[in-house]
DNA sequence: ATGGGTGCAAATCCTTTGCATCTGC
DNA sequence: GCAGATGCAAAGGATTTGCACCCAT
C-alpha cells in the first residue's frame, strides 16, 4: 500500500491514472505515460499495472467492452455502463446498501463479503444524441 | 425476443445455457452443445451467443476472470464474485434499491437508467478452505 | 440456382512471457 | 559483478472473420 517503494516507472503510471478522468486501458496508459518516459515499453506498463493492483493502489475494472480498464479511485464507488457503446462512468453519488442485506446476500451466495459495487446500465448521453441525430436524418 | 424464430443450433445453445447452473464460457457451451450437435463449430457458437444476446434471450456477464460468461437468467439479479479465483455466483436473494436513489445516480452519471446490478466481492468457500488447508500444512 | 447458415482455418486483439540487456548498488 | 527491472519480440488465449460448402427453398 505504500507508494514510497515505487520506482520511477510505477510512479509515472500511477500519476497518469490519477490524472485520468476516464478509465484508461493499458494501451491508453502506455500512450500517455510515454510523454513522461519515452523509452517505457508496453510490457512494463502491464507489469506495473499488475503490481499497483496487487498493492491496492489502483483497481482493475472488469472489461466492460473488450479490454481491462483501470481506476486510481480505490474507495468504494459505483459505476454506470452504457449498454450501447460500453462506456463506463463513475457515479459521483455513493449508493449505500444496508449491511444487513449485503451480509445476507453474501451468505446466500457462499462468499465472505469484502466489498460491493452497484452497476447501473443505460444509454449514455452521447449514444442518446446519436439516436436523435440518426432519426432526424 | 421470440425464440420461435431460432434455428436448430441457436435453440441447442439456448437450451444448454438454460440448463447450466453456473455461468458458462463460450468454450463451455461449445463442449456441451457438441453432445447434441456434434458437427457444430466454435465460431457458430460465438455467432449464436451474439445473436441470442442481441435478442435479449441471454445476457453477457462482463468477463470476471479472463473470458466472457453467459447467463440465460435474464431477469434482474445480482452476482457475487470471488476476488481470489474469479468465480461468479448468482445471488439467490434479490437486493432491491430504491428507485429514487437509482434515478438520482443515473442522472448524476449522465445515463438513462435501464437496469442495474449489485456485485458483491469476497472469497468463495472453495478459496476459503484452500487457505485453511494451506495454513494447516 | 440462390441465399443464408456453417465449419474450418487463418487472422486479430489484448495480454503475458522469455530472454538478453541495462541499472543501481 | 549481481539482482531486479526493462524493452523487444515472440507466444498465448479468447474471439472474430474470410471463404468455400451445404442445405432448404
Amino acid at each position: 500500500m505504500q507508494e514510497d517503494t515505487l520506482n520511477t516507472n510505477a510512479r509515472a503510471v500511477l500519476e497518469v491514472l490519477r490524472a485520468a478522468r476516464n478509465h484508461p486501458t493499458a494501451l491508453d496508459v502506455y500512450e500517455t505515460v510515454r510523454q513522461a518516459r519515452p523509452r517505457i515499453g508496453l510490457a512494463t506498463v502491464y507489469r506495473v499495472l499488475h503490481q499497483l493492483t496487487a498493492q491496492g493502489l489502483i483497481k482493475e475494472l472488469g472489461r466492460s467492452d473488450e479490454c481491462i480498464r483501470y481506476d486510481a479511485r480505490t474507495q468504494r464507488h459505483d459505476h454506470a455502463i452504457c449498454t450501447t457503446c460500453g462506456a463506463l462512468f463513475d457515479i459521483p453519488t455513493t449508493i449505500s446498501l444496508p449491511d444487513e442485506a449485503l451480509q445476507e446476500a453474501a451468505q446466500a451466495a457462499g462468499v465472505e463479503l469484502t466489498s460491493y459495487e452497484v452497476r447501473i446500465y443505460g444509454r449514455c448521453s452521447a449514444c442518446q444524441s446519436s439516436i436523435i441525430k440518426r432519426s432526424s436524418t
